[in-house]
DNA sequence: AAAAAATATTGACACAAATCAAAATAATGT
DNA sequence: ACATTATTTTGATTTGTGTCAATATTTTTT
């Protein structure tokens, strides 16, 4: 029997990520074959940029930074908030094999770690799996380009807003939230500085928009904020 | 006989992307089955943002412009320029079928489209071809990272910098250039106002580092113009 | 519980780039 | 060749955001 049902939380059929429905029993046991699973303290890097990418991740609990450092300077940008059940590998897979992003645990963080060539070998075999990735690839470079848009033209406090919408629609699901990013993550995530970020949060504030304090949001006119962000 | 052969200059084996150089000549003919062939002129659209995704593009003659739209302001990014020969079907593919990009023909320019379903067939029997896809995909990624820190973590002079280097390296391969792009366009490439492209060229200029009028550039000091950039 | 370190907040200021407006130049059409 | 239109360039001004510095608050350590 299947690794993966002795487990039940990593590469299961169960997985919301639709790419490893498209697995067989087979296929699976390939994924597992060298698995490991490790647990992460808050702060931990997970993948680190530069560094070579032998194995991809799946994410199975807690949550992690994406960070895409920038090797001339100290400004990292806050690229996403990853959730279970997600698989990173990085765009270095396939092309020279490092990675090209920094992982960090945000809470305590599991997350088990498949080989390379095992994830190559699903791949060579099964067309629906290659399929889905393409897609899942897809759908992300059409959220990346939806960044570059709103890091580059959009001004302080629609980044911000931005920002909180992503949080509440995409991580949290809630219109209140508790979280362990610090305002200079939120920063990051806006590219701006943690300043002006703080500035911004105090605007929405003061306009009715949101109520915030140290690491709790609440979002009160989701509408608006979905306008001033647009 | 495949079709490829006779044409001679769209999906052939001796395309420069690898990605077809995996395919078998049963599956260049899959491919080039419903292709059709057209000639764009100079500033005509090719893709725009929104339309139904229906064909995969590849570029045979000509430059064209790549831009990713804001729905709502009239500051676009140009994103890339393509060269013959690539492919471009952009992120929509297997995701919801629409363009996320607006292609528009710099020059006179000449394309064949192939329809979706049969690029699909071709990515189901031959996992060979969806692994150099998956690669073709990291790439741009990879490319989209490097964009995004540089849009919105570096000065103005910087990022023209960027973008000569761009045109220089990538484009035109060589330090000395016409274009047909305007300055809007060059603007539009480093997240700029075309006052502020302006003045920046006028800044590498009067250090040495370039030369360049209206629609050709030289490039004097291309270390100099890297450490620029960074 | 107190001390130390890290993070958040506020204010004053500087500066890069956007905006606006006007003039110069180039491209296009008749 | 001329008129018209579009693009480029220059200058003056405004504005948003970064920087710096000081203070307040929270978190961590001992």
């Amino acid at each position: 029997m299947s690794k993966f049902i002795k487990t039940g939380n990593c590469f299961d059929c169960s997985m919301k990520v639709d790419v490893f429905s498209q697995l067989t029993h087979e296929q699976l046991d390939t994924v597992n074959r060298h698995r490991s699973q490790v647990v992460f303290k808050p702060g931990e890097t997970i993948f680190k940029t530069g560094s070579p990418l032998t194995h991809m991740l799946c994410m199975t609990d807690g949550l992690a930074k994406v960070y895409l450092e920038d090797p001339n300077s100290e400004k990292n940008i806050l690229l996403s908030i990853l959730k279970p059940v997600e698989i990173i590998g990085g765009p270095g897979f396939l092309v020279d094999d490092r990675h090209y992003i920094t992982v960090v645990a945000l809470g305590e963080t599991t997350a088990c770690f498949v080989r390379v060539e095992d994830y190559k070998e699903v791949i060579m075999n099964n067309p629906k799996f290659s399929m889905e990735l393409i897609k899942y690839r897809n759908e992300r470079i059409i959220k990346y380009f939806d960044k570059i848009i709103h890091l580059t033209h959009k001004q302080a406090k629609e980044k911000v807003a931005e920002t909180l919408l992503y949080l509440s629609d995409d991580i949290y699901n809630s219109n209140s939230f508790s979280t362990a990013l610090t305002r200079q993550d939120m920063a990051d995530m806006s590219a701006l500085t943690k300043e002006s970020t703080i500035r911004a949060l105090k605007e929405l504030e003061k306009e009715g928009l949101i109520k915030c304090d140290l690491h709790h949001f609440e979002i009160l006119d989701k509408a608006k904020l979905r306008k001033i962000s647009r």
